[in-house]
RNA sequence: GGGUGUUUAGCUCAGUUGGUUAGAGCGCCAGCCUUACAAGCUGGAGGUCGUAGGUUCGAAUCCUGCAACACCCACCA
């Protein structure tokens, strides 16, 4: 926990602070109330593997923000906290930190292992919820859940066995991401793409039998190409094009399919290949030519059209194989002749579906060649390319190679190649699940999402689902309670049968987190399952919140088993925010070691100051920089807030006024009350950054830099009393607006510099002393007198001599104000020789420098003469006619009033001329 | 290849449904130790709102093209 210094002698303690927010119960949920009084949102729960970075305190503290909001509306607030197994990241880093104490993991039992690990979670979740403390995250720890808590696994397991039972669970051996290193499937959400260099090689797979190749003769026209399209050159559409074509020094032939780019057609030319040994195939994966059963070509291209049906011979292997026509094949791209290896490449695999090809596997789960290889077997997929390569090279079949860049994929967590591989897996049917969610999800009285735009993609999503892989080969997670006997599933429960066998696997951790929003409900008796049927009262939470980088893992997923289990979408409004960058713009990460611990700015400022600035100036969705000099600015706030409260403190005592008659007192606590409604109407929709710019402004301009001051002279007058009572209940009132962005230094001073008893973490609107104090009315212009004073400061500012001044019809003690804001004097109308209307007000000055008047007048009357000219030809163009009405008028008033000024101003240069 | 977002002052960003003089913080210039605060106060300079068109009485704001940057998705071997 942390301490801030304010000023020079301040230092306040956090972690007391928090302390006392938890004696007094200021998070606390009581059950007993209606869902109209309630506010529940639950939290994302971080994975429990490490500690916080600052992408959860930026969560955490905008849910912080809109929970002690809610909580100041009078709301009954749960901020439901926990925590995730995370599955495979987990079992990465708990196995490395085993090996790395010298343990064997495989002497280990599974339950040994399982029992270590989840102690291990269980510490890190106990040094994490340190740190949500130390945020000062309003949570009712009460209900903090672990996903692996027996309670919610009962919930994770049933929903299983429920999708089992209605058929939407489903075994079948298929091909999926298999990592080597963590060895288990993954999903594709789990899998990246990295660019990497790579080399692309030609391989002949020799004729199986002899064969006659037709030549068409050498008529080739010259063309110059318009575009590249991979390896083929793409020309725009001509009237007779010719069949062969001789491009950039290659021979080509046309492509009868036209391709479109931009709404442009042109003619595709492919080059044409050489057949005379055999067919020509390209891969960046040599090896897997092993299992390769077919060679296929696209129907469409003339290179290839009379060859299909023939037999190849791939090396290495020496097997024969057809070439098959298929429409998934690119014949842009390399020679057009794909090599089809349907145990090792999802396209493959989709083709050999289509053409019941032979599926050979010869990669295996520990990556290793199978027997399937032959003379290759037992080797690692490098040195078996390796040995393919010398092999090709010795028979003289690699023609040719090529450097390229591609995208190679990556498992998410370890960071390990992944091989596709065919193997049996559990899956979740998708398809009539989709339906539902994307007619749900397109109906935005169902779902709001902050920001809009951001539905699109969930809907996108949602229409390119397709089934769901959601077994792991880990030992860390929800083992999967389906049972077997011989290798048959015999039944999927949570009851033991009599000589099974369970399986190995476990879920998916998304499997778990997608019934977050309805598991740590359910496992509080919050919800009940069994009513879900048909209900037509409320879901219980109003929010959820998270980074937009996870919406695809978690939004979608709780969307899609949400409406499963409850018939709803588990939230009524879904709010995602950017993620956090470093100050050039980059993501923040450990090896480019460009991070920020949250501890280490709040160790520096203090974890208001990591609040403020991480909530200053982002909208929903949208990514954020930080860096440490987006702090400096808030601890220059927090100093002044300390110090405006020494101010207060300093002029407040026990006595208070009921009754506010002096006008800027009464406009003081009329403004505040208009900034509350203005932070209640902001909150509501969400906008925290605007609110926060909107409050700091009042409280720093208006509050500080006019009212303080202007309290300077009315304290010294019989006005004190009412003086000192608005000045406190506004400060109280802007120390209640800033509580939820910078909770503990306004905590501190509410109890220790207003000598509030109540805490301010219980206060509600309702509370607030500037709404009970009674304000006499006035038409008080504050306007004209912050404009008065401008004017004046003005003039002393240019003038080498002092300035003197009168002001027309002025109130209590209102020159006495305006003299020591523009430290100008006060004096009688007829020692001065000039006046000036402003706004209502006339103002008399006595000012001895004649240039410096002369030039501020003339500086006014261009101002006024160019806004006149601005609103006569816009009143003279046809926006009189067509402006609405109140628009027009408008400008029309504003004119008038122009034309009163410039009169005045013409005046006062006459009467000075000559002087 | 598909999609989304961004482009406003020297820097980091606001700018709500189009309304006519585009805002803040930091930085810059000038002047102030005014007894809450020099981590402060006062005054000031600085922007043809990426570009080319269009709609409109009126565009930073709506539409279209273009450019640059960023991110996400995708089974080009």
């Amino acid at each position: 926990m942390f301490r801030v210094r304010l000023g020079d002698e301040l230092e306040i303690e956090e972690e007391k602070i928090y302390a006392t927010w938890l004696e007094n119960h200021c998070f606390t949920f009581s059950r007993d109330q209606k869902y109209d009084e309630n506010f529940i949102f639950v939290l994302p729960p971080p994975n429990a593997n490490g500690e916080l970075h600052l992408g959860h305190s930026f969560g955490y503290t905008i849910m912080d923000c809109i929970g002690r909001f809610q909580r100041q509306l009078g709301k009954n607030v749960l901020l439901l906290p926990g925590k995730d197994h995370a599955g495979i990241q987990t079992q990465v880093i708990f196995e490395k930190l085993l090996r790395d104490q010298g343990i064997d993991t495989t002497t280990l039992t599974r339950e040994e292992l399982y029992k270590r690990c989840y102690e291990f979670c269980i510490d890190r979740a106990n040094y994490m919820r340190s740190q949500e403390k130390s945020l000062g995250l309003g949570a009712d720890w009460n209900f903090e859940l672990f996903t692996l808590d027996p309670r919610v696994s009962e919930i994770v397991l049933d929903t299983f066995i429920k999708l089992y039972e209605q058929g939407y669970a489903y075994r079948a051996e298929r091909i999926v991401n298999w990592s080597i290193v963590s060895n288990t499937s993954i999903s594709d959400i789990e899998v990246e793409h990295v660019e990497k260099p790579g080399t692309l090689f030609f391989i002949v797979y020799p004729w199986s039998d002899d064969i006659e190749l037709e030549h068409e003769g050498d008529n080739y026209f010259d063309l110059e190409p318009d575009d590249v399209l991979n390896d083929a050159f793409l020309v725009k559409k001509l009237m007779n094009p010719p069949k062969r074509a001789l491009i950039k020094g290659r021979k080509c032939v046309l492509h009868p399919v036209v391709k479109k780019l931009k709404s442009e057609e042109f003619l595709v030319y492919l080059p044409e290949v050489d057949l005379h040994k055999g067919i020509t195939v390209a891969t960046t994966r040599p090896e897997t030519m092993l299992g390769d059963t077919a060679v296929a070509v696209n129907p469409d291209d003339v290179r290839y059209k009379n060859l299909i049906g023939r037999e190849v011979t791939v090396p290495c292997i020496n097997r024969k194989v057809s070439i098959i026509a298929s429409p998934l094949v690119d014949p842009t791209y390399g020679t057009g002749a794909l090599k089809v290896t349907p145990a090792h490449d999802f396209k493959d695999f989709e083709i050999a579906k289509q053409k019941n090809l032979q599926i050979v596997q010869v990669i295996g789960k520990d990556g290793l060649i199978t027997q399937n290889g032959g003379k290759y077997c037992g080797l690692t997929i490098q040195q078996a390319r390796q040995a393919v390569i010398n092999d090709l090279k010795e028979e003289g079949l690699l023609v040719d190679t090529k450097e390229i860049v591609h995208f190679i994929p990556v498992s998410e967590r370890a960071k390990d190649v992944i091989e596709p591989l065919v193997t049996d897996q559990w899956w979740i049917k998708v398809e009539s699940l989709k339906e539902e969610a994307l007619r749900r999800v397109k109906n935005k009285n169902e779902l709001e999402v902050f920001p809009e735009e951001f539905r699109s993609l969930i809907i996108q999503w949602f229409e390119r689902l397709e089934d769901w892989n959601v077994s792991r080969q880990l030992w860390w997670g929800h083992r999967i309670p389906a049972w077997y006997q011989n290798g048959d599933v015999i039944s999927v429960s949570r009851e033991v049968p009599d000589n099974a066998s369970q399986d190995p696997d476990t879920f998916d951790t998304w499997f778990s987190s997608g019934q977050w929003a309805y598991s740590t409900l359910v496992a509080h008796n919050l919800l009940d399952l069994t009513a879900c049927e048909n209900w037509s009262h409320n879901y219980p939470t109003h929010l959820m919140v998270m980074g937009r980088d996870i919406l695809f893992f978690w939004a979608c997923r709780m969307i899609l088993l949400g409406l499963y289990r409850t018939n709803r979408i588990p939230f009524k409004k879904l709010y995602f925010h950017g993620l956090i960058l470093d100050e050039k713009g980059q993501k923040m990460s450990k090896s480019r070691g460009n991070g920020i611990e949250p501890k280490e700015v709040q160790s520096k400022y203090g974890t208001d100051v990591l609040r403020l600035s991480l909530l200053n100036g982002f909208t929903p969705g949208r990514d954020i920089r930080f860096g440490f000099s987006k702090c400096e600015p808030w601890s220059r706030f927090l100093n002044k807030l300390y110090n405006c409260a020494k101010f207060i403190k300093l002029n407040s005592g026990p006595e208070t006024a009921t009754n506010i008659i002096h006008p800027l007192c009464a406009e003081l606590i009329r403004s505040t009350r208009t900034k509350c409604e203005e932070y209640k109407k902001g909150f509501e929709i969400f906008e925290l950054s605007s609110v926060l710019d909107n409050i700091y402004t009042f409280f720093w301009d208006t509050f500080c830099d006019w009212y303080i001051e202007i309290s300077k002279v009315l304290l010294k007058t019989p006005f004190a009393l009412e003086q000192k009572t608005a000045l406190k209940s506004a400060f109280e009132a802007i120390l209640f607006m800033f509580h939820p962005f910078a909770p503990f230094v306004t905590e501190y001073l509410h109890t220790n510099f207003l000598g509030e008893k109540m805490l301010l973490a219980k206060k509600r609107f309702s509370d607030l002393t500037c709404y009970k104090l009674e304000v006499a009315n006035s038409d008080y212009d504050m306007l004209s007198l912050f404009e008065i004073v401008r004017l004046l400061r003005r003039f002393k500012q240019f003038s080498t001599d002092q300035v003197d001044f009168f002001v027309e019809k002025s109130f209590n003690y209102e020159d006495d104000i305006v003299a020591s804001l523009s430290r100008c004097n006060k004096c009688q109308s007829s020692d001065c020789n000039v006046e000036i209307l402003v706004r209502t007000k006339k103002v008399f000055i006595k000012i001895r420098d004649i240039p410096v008047l002369k030039k501020e007048l003339q500086k006014r009357l261009d101002a006024v003469e160019a806004q006149l000219e601005r609103i006569e030809k816009l009143l003279k163009s046809d926006f009189s006619s067509k402006a609405p009405y109140e628009v027009v008028l408008k400008e029309k008033q504003k004119y008038e009033q122009l034309k009163i000024e410039k009169h005045e101003l013409e005046n006062q240069f006459a009467s000075i001329s000559g002087k």
